[in-house]
DNA sequence: GAATGCATTCTATCACAGTAGAACAGGAGA
DNA sequence: TCTCCTGTTCTACTGTGATAGAATGCATTC
């Protein structure tokens, strides 16, 4: 019952996030193509996405659909990466970040616009 | 011969990345207290971030040092959760925690000014 | 109606992370 | 010297994530 992503998880509702609702066997193909998974291994995760409650199934054409958005999972997987390796502080992540160089200049400009529109 | 951290080995380095040089009994009495291990629990997982190269000992008294650095760690799991849930693109993390709430209003202020900093 | 092909399910294998009990060794104290 | 304590190593068990082959069943074509 736990709904924590399991990396191979993050493959399927990947897909399902970027292209919303789809069939099975459509992520099927999409894993067969992007991480070379046989199409069997592909049913067999997102039965696991069903059990977990993080994917719906609907009739007929098992059709997916993502339960749990994106931004949950974005959050919840941060968060944890936050409480592991941060310290539990959001702040020294994005320190981390911004002076990791990473950043081109569009991108620091965007988000200098961004903090600046922060109460 | 893979330095990828696992949940277990992030428990010992991080004892060892904030008291710097230790010894294998007070990680395995640090980790008793804060997760509950049993201190051959502690030593194997000890054994496991030697194997790795991402711990050196040095005898007598079991010192443990760190080798891979608490930034590199950083960085190395950063750019995962990036790859991801993030599409590749920092700044969509970065976006994703101003945008959460999470942050005070001093940490925002510290941010602003780092990011004021940048080029 | 039989045959064919593909979507879906069942079942199994493999590797390895997590955990710790049992065994061992070396030094401190009797 | 013998014993005991505790730090350290050896070995093992368990669960589960990743992966996929075999089996099934439905629909389409001949």
């Amino acid at each position: 019952m736990d709904k924590k992503l399991q990396p191979s998880e993050v493959n399927v509702m990947n897909i399902v996030w970027e292209k919303g609702i789809c069939s099975a066997k459509d992520i099927a193909a999409a894993l067969a193509q992007s991480v070379g998974w046989s199409k069997t291994t592909t049913y067999t995760v997102i039965g696991k996405c069903l059990n977990k409650g993080v994917l719906r199934r609907t009739d007929p054409g098992f059709l997916c659909e993502a339960i749990l958005s994106r931004e949950e999972a974005r959050a919840a997987e941060t968060g944890e990466l936050i409480d592991r390796f941060y310290g539990g502080s959001p702040d020294a992540l994005v320190a981390s970040i911004l002076g990791s160089g990473r950043l081109t200049k569009e991108e620091i400009d965007r988000l200098r616009k961004m903090i600046g529109e922060l109460s």
